[in-house]
DNA sequence: ACCACTTACTAAACCGGTTTAGTGCGAGGA
DNA sequence: TCCTCGCACTAAACCGGTTTAGTAAGTGGT
């Protein structure tokens, strides 16, 4: 594996490197016709590729950027991360993609590879602990967009779901149909994770409106190997649901293992509403309906904001919030 | 953005930058015990992370791999980056994920781009097209491993699946169970892909064996928007097959969708079995009968083998095809 | 007192590009 | 004829590390 380099093709078609540098950045008016061509052909023949590293080191860009999700196993995050690459792909940046596993070291870890690398920016679904790194990064003017998740304060750009009204709609479709008794199925909450927090009090608040009892029993919120034991529990004691809202994709899977274990019927025995699409839930029996986020649009601001942040050179104190709308997809499961 | 160097640090604590190199890299025994106390509390004050990218140029190694796969909506593929992933991890590389969306062009454009980024190696799907352009890196001794697909000839290390195997066993299972008028779904052949084209001459043996007939009708290998319209008229016409074998899980979403647009009953009407698995395939009514690849076991090996090419100075001539072995997950659909 | 040897450290070249200041030369103007 | 200017091109510094050769000071042996 031996490299040609920008001086073996200066070599070969008689010029200096500074002048293969020119023609490799398309600045054809510093050298004449003849001398263009001879440097064309040298480049060919060799099959000279510039690297890019060098390039990097001296202009101090990597045009490559990192994104840390805190859970790759969400179809949310591999949707996001697909239109991000998407409106990257369209400004000539690449990805690094890393997957924080929920956990905040390894996040951390994860930063400082990619600042290593001197990616040009991040794009993080923060897991909560590492606020004061942020902040340092925040202070070294490092572009930084926040996806799916809030940190207390908004040091950077902030893009996610408008939660409460996802619950809202989610408590509106089962009452409309005549489940008044509704549960609730989430993933855990001891790490205080912005979505399922606030699914959770948007429920509660929905519930709230429409004068429903709410039972606390009937909220699970436990990692995914334990809501199977919990749904069989409650199921099993006198005062059950009549149907359940899953505030995310992996929520939704263990309920539908738990429905299909106990043999019940959706929606006649009980009703079933998610947070998060997949292609199965359209031919799932039945369809399940469920409440879609615009994770094109999300991802697609984040990568965009996040281009701008690189591209500007004034760093503002506090950057907005900003929310997406949820999109209902009604199907027969409610 | 201010970055701290190297020399900074050197300043600081009032050294050259030659023993802060040292210090970063762990040789100690080049400096007394109070230098390196100073040098540790300076790299902390200052906060310092070293650059990657200047130590890239010099050292000629990025510590990082190029992955192109030919399609990212196969699970396959998705299975196979985190094996990978999780194989780089463990020593230290990351990656650059590429999909070429199998279009040889992007293939060939991503592979430019890895090549310019300076990436140790690559592991690659390969589409059909590039040949002449494997055949360079190849005499470039430019470590690469492929995966899934061949080319015409073994110039790097190929990993993929028994791919008759797998189609004697779907044929196996819809045969033992009483179906002998076996259909098969599979996307487009018309680039050749390795193993659409091997689960078709698979089936067509198997077939063969069991001395069941083969109408060239009952074999569906299109592009995914036509696949429904082909099974539909295969269905209305006089002489339909009892079961379907999908060929990869694209092919199954859109059986899967035929079958519940005609309320069909698995496998009451129709005998459903298909390669690769999904965690939604588990749960569905009736749950799915499927071949899965070991996909943990092919990435890791695949990761293993590029990594031991990068390490290693002697290139071959040919490399070996390793062929992987099927599992079956019985499920209720055959 | 002198030499050999270790210890602790530094200077400087190098990686492969980019970029700026500068040079040699021929043409055009006074 | 001399001066100026533009054209075509180059030399060399620079990016931030790594690495090798080298040096100064101190130690121990004879």
């Amino acid at each position: 594996m031996k490299k040609i380099t920008m001086q073996d093709v200066a070599l070969k078609a008689g010029v200096s490197k500074s002048t293969v540098s020119q023609y490799i950045n398309n600045r054809f008016e510093f050298m004449g016709a003849s001398t263009k061509l001879r440097v064309e052909a040298a480049i060919k023949d060799l099959g000279y590729i510039p690297n890019q590293v060098a390039k990097s080191l001296k202009q101090k860009k990597t045009g490559t950027i990192g994104v840390i999700v805190a859970n790759i196993l969400h179809t949310f995050s591999t949707e996001i991360i697909r239109a991000i690459e998407d409106e990257c792909e369209r400004n000539g940046f690449h990805l690094f993609v890393c997957n924080a596993d929920d956990q905040p070291e390894k996040e951390r870890a994860y930063i400082d590879m990619l600042v290593a690398k001197q990616v040009d920016g991040l794009i993080i679904f923060p897991t909560n602990g590492n606020y004061d790194y942020y902040k340092q990064l925040k202070n070294a003017e490092f572009p930084i967009v926040f996806v799916d998740r809030m940190i207390n304060e908004a040091i950077f750009p902030t893009l996610l779901l408008d939660n409460e009204s996802a619950s809202r709609i989610a408590v509106d479709q089962l009452v409309k149909k005549g489940k008044k008794k509704v549960g609730l199925v989430s993933t855990s909450i001891t790490q205080h994770v912005t979505p399922r927090i606030e699914r959770i009090n948007g429920y509660k608040k929905a519930m709230a409106e429409y004068g429903l009892e709410i039972e606390e029993d009937w909220i699970i919120a436990q990692d995914k190997q334990e809501i199977g034991n919990r749904l069989q529990h409650l199921w099993d004691s006198a005062n059950r649901p009549e149907a359940f809202f899953a505030t995310n994709d992996l929520a939704l899977i263990e309920l539908l293992k738990f429905i299909k274990k106990n043999g019940l019927s959706i929606p006649a025995d009980i009703g079933v509403i998610a947070i998060d699409d997949s292609p199965f839930l359209a031919i799932a029996t039945p369809p399940i309906s469920v409440i879609r986020q615009p994770t094109f649009e999300i991802g697609q601001d984040a990568a965009h904001t996040l281009l701008e942040l690189i591209g500007s050179k004034d760093f503002k104190e506090e950057y907005e919030e900003r929310r997406y709308l949820p999109i209902l997809v009604e199907r027969e499961s409610v």
